[in-house]
DNA sequence: AGTTTATGCTCGTGGGACGAGTTTAATGGG
DNA sequence: CCCATTAAACTCGTCCCACGAGCATAAACT
């Protein structure tokens, strides 16, 4: 194990970086934005291509001047296996480091159990080793709940306990990263898709109750273990309902379809999403009325939300589209009434994700943030 | 103006990262923490000697072995001015490379009018440019208030309106980087302070109403354009309660003197952080039990915000430490009542913050991260 | 076909990190 | 008191890589 030298590969994880989030991305433009000298970017793709990570392809001409080429990840370079682990079925794709899904499969669960689904989780992971040997470096997977170390600590769509994740890579050697599939689907719109570009960014998805995440120049906040984003359960309405995640008057109690129901004067539905879908359906005043009560709940959580973090954009997702969709003056009116004096002038627009598949899209993003690091690339070029 | 080569200060600027984060460090320790051999640790520390950045004076000799040096600021080296405006007072102090502050100044208002003060600031300011001359480099400032682009935009405790800051730096060419004083003295907790070492911390401190700053790694995530931490301007309580922000049912309404004095059924008192106080030193059983409420409030709050970012720690300052002592027992369980299940096996502590002139700090951290980076290293260099 | 334009390629230069070998300045044991 | 031990600093040859000037190339205009 010879040492790294340091900055060996400072630039070639640059332009990697680059090739991860503008996938398509031409020679060219990765040199000006990078501002690198031709002869910089010529040394640079160079070696890039001799240790199997990019190759070049042809780039249509874009008028006068030479033609510049596309930038691709090379057929024998480090792929992932992304996992997106959801309440009915799984899917997994491979990503390479130009962002491309390849392999993509969708499967239905036959039976949920917690050890029959990691059992196919781990065949799947299994499955890309033998396919993909060596450049298989790296699984990430997006779970619906609550995940510390690589632990899911409680999964209300599951109805699963506590569980150890790290089981579908043991004895492989592979990195896991798993990961809440409300901050990932974040972190996919935040590199692409609506919240591209901005440097603070607030994701919120409702399916049951909600999740989320803060985004910093596109990296999830996700704190101390991973557990961050939980902002469902910040005290915010009537502190006689207790959350089923042990505090009071938790937000999440007031956004979905329990919320609903409870407005409905109905019991705890089954499946809280297909309700509140079955409730938008519905056009009788009490329907109405009850979905205004929610959006509302919505727009002004959303807006103490945007005191405290003052975000560029926020995007919803999952359920609170259709729902702001449902009630758009009442959600306009709690939104910028929830804001403080001085963020009325210009509020931050809420807009819908983009991605449908999100949390696959950012649990790659994550993983190939891994890959395209300094030491990454050394031990990827030391391996080979 | 020749293009600055890249990479050329790189090492420089994390040595000096270094010796701003942990002042009065080694050079053998900087070496080691930084993975340096000690060829380059002799030949990064001359070229910083050569232009002036770092002096070295012998360390007192640990043990065995030929005894290594303390790095300095150097005598002739670039400066900060970091500003601290108060209620009732303004503070300065000239701050140097190895985060020491020189020349501490305290004054108190004669007139709280805004030109007035800005105009002693915009005085202090030129005092430093005369005395430093080039050395001065930037002006940090931090104020009681909600600040978005170095302009104010509301201070409660002031009572101050809308505000541009840049008149105390503008004509003199020095850049004005201005923030909240919670959010700064945040920014000190988290590297000196209580939170020291924190990946994710958040910092809480109660004056009239609540201010704080969620940090990771020691950075305030201050949103898009500044305003960011105001979480006192969450939905929390009561809706019928209209809060001065604009908003409605405000956290801030429930946890200071404002609380206090509706709990004992008085008007809003002129000076909240007095009548805290006062309150607090009160023994008749109803100020207890409105001291006993408040502090429900907070501890409350703050479990809703360690679901929402799963900080390592949570450091308190201002009235919270009084309020939470005259209630442990309300506070721990108001704040463990609040966390999400799987939080109360070790739940993240809530400390004292310990740095009483944390703003002024955060205020010098903030620009000396600025000082350190390879362009202001470049710059630096470049004017010599 | 020649001009324009953007890009890619070649190559000499220079800076800086590295590490092996050497020197220096302290402690501590005999 | 001297010498072994220890930790750190210094010297220097080497290598890697970014840079930029000059040249080559491939397209689109004229």
């Amino acid at each position: 194990m010879n040492p790294v030298r340091r900055g060996q590969w400072q630039m070639a994880s640059d332009v990697l970086t680059q090739l991860t989030r503008q996938p398509g991305i031409t020679r060219a433009a990765v040199a000006r934005t990078l501002r690198l000298s031709t002869g910089s970017a010529t040394e640079v793709t160079a070696r890039l291509r001799d240790v199997h990570l990019v190759t070049e392809v042809p780039a249509p001409s874009q008028g006068r001047g030479r033609p510049t080429t596309l930038l691709r990840a090379h057929p024998e370079g480090p792929v992932v296996l992304a996992l997106d682990l959801r309440q009915s079925n799984w899917r997994s794709a491979i990503v390479t480091l130009d962002g491309s899904l390849q392999d993509p499969e969708y499967r239905r669960h036959r039976s949920r159990r917690p050890q029959v689904v990691l059992n196919n989780l781990r065949r799947q992971v299994e499955q890309a080793r033998q396919q993909y040997g060596d450049r298989l470096r790296m699984v990430s997977l997006a779970v619906p709940g609550t995940i510390r170390d690589n632990h899911l600590m409680q999964a209300p769509t599951l109805e699963w306990a506590e569980l150890d994740l790290e089981t579908i890579t043991e004895g492989t050697g592979l990195p896991l990263l798993a990961g809440n599939d409300a901050t990932l689907s974040g972190v996919a719109e935040a590199r692409t898709g609506a919240a591209a570009g901005a440097g603070t960014a607030l994701h919120l998805i409702i399916e049951v109750g909600i999740g989320g995440t803060l985004l910093i120049d596109g990296v999830p906040a996700q704190g101390a273990s991973g557990a961050g984003g939980e902002y469902g359960h910040v005290p915010f309405g009537d502190r006689s309902r207790a959350c089923p995640c042990g505090a009071r008057g938790c937000w999440d109690l007031e956004i979905d379809g329990r919320a609903l129901a409870r407005h409905l004067k109905q019991g705890r539905p089954d499946d809280p999403y297909a309700y509140t879908e079955e409730v938008l359906r519905r056009t009788d005043r009490s329907a109405r009325a009850a979905v205004t009560k929610v959006v509302s709940a919505l727009g002004s959580g959303i807006a103490g939300l945007v005191n405290a973090h003052d975000p560029d954009v926020i995007t919803i997702g999952g359920l609170a589209i259709p729902l702001r969709a449902a009630a758009e003056r009442t959600f306009k009116e709690a939104y910028e009434g929830g804001l403080m004096t001085f963020h009325r002038g210009s509020p931050p627009p809420v807009l819908p994700a983009t991605l449908p598949d999100g949390p696959l899209r950012g649990a790659a993003a994550l993983a190939l943030d891994q890959l395209t690091t300094e030491p990454a690339i050394a031990a990827w070029v030391a391996q080979r």
